[in-house]
DNA sequence: TTTTTGATACGAAATAATTCGTAAATATGG
DNA sequence: CCATATTTACGAATTATTTCGTATCAAAAA
């Protein structure tokens, strides 16, 4: 179960996933919009990155009509997953712990958050 | 105070400064006797990394003897909150909460590892 | 001293990621 | 139908990263 080889995405890759999560599906002109708030790069560059990111499988698209269609084809939840885990062991020697105190140390998070970061910790320590 | 710009090391940069953290001072072959344990590369090249690596101001060396010895230019913490940052930025749409989730969530931690946890928990609700 | 060993420097090839220009195809508006 | 807009396809340039070969120098061994 589960697609079987990790495909890391390129941090330009990231930024469209992410547009794509959001949006469920878009064009690559919609995503191009979006995207050009924070970066500037040209229409042929992130419809050339969406044909590559179709090629290696992070996404599906429907062209049956001339503006195709894209939508993701990798799981927001396990695609944080993956890189949580690869930044787990790369910068805190396996140690998720020290990576949960160092987010939470120095970003600022509030009482709801903390609140539902509790739940989940009386739950783990149940078990 | 403090460096001015932000580097972001490269992954394999990531691994050698990984080396000097725990060391805290290293030669070329030591850093690169250990990184040999996990990955298949010449000497030269984690030579000329660390060249890089000393140009860009990641590490600094001791030059005096003909064998350098190379120390870590940036901090592990400060590393480490800049990364993890940049993580919850483009991964968790600026949320320390959901990437401490998904980190708890997906990896499996110590009794000891959440009762550490819980510690820092008490302490941030607390202010 | 001569040879061998181990180190740095550095150019450049190989690979990966990003960017763009141009051509061809299709739809849209006059 | 024709002109214009929009879109995809695709080759190729650019930039970043990783890799290695070779020259050179200095210390240690013979």
């Amino acid at each position: 179960m589960g697609s079987l080889k990790y495909i890391k995405p390129t941090e330009s890759e990231l930024e469209i996933l992410q547009v794509l999560w959001d949006r469920n599906n878009a064009t690559v002109r919609e995503v191009h919009e979006e995207m050009s708030k924070t970066k500037d790069c040209g229409y042929t560059t992130t419809l050339k990155l969406m044909q590559i990111m179709f090629e290696k499988g992070l996404v599906k698209r429907d062209d049956s009509n001339k503006t195709h269609i894209y939508q993701p084809n990798v799981s927001k939840d396990k695609t944080q997953k993956q890189l949580v885990g690869k930044m787990v062991n790369s910068l805190f020697g396996g140690s998720a712990s020290q990576m949960v105190m160092q987010a939470l140390g120095s970003q600022t998070t509030s009482k709801e958050e903390l609140d539902e970061i509790q739940k989940l910790l009386d739950n783990l320590k149940k078990q």
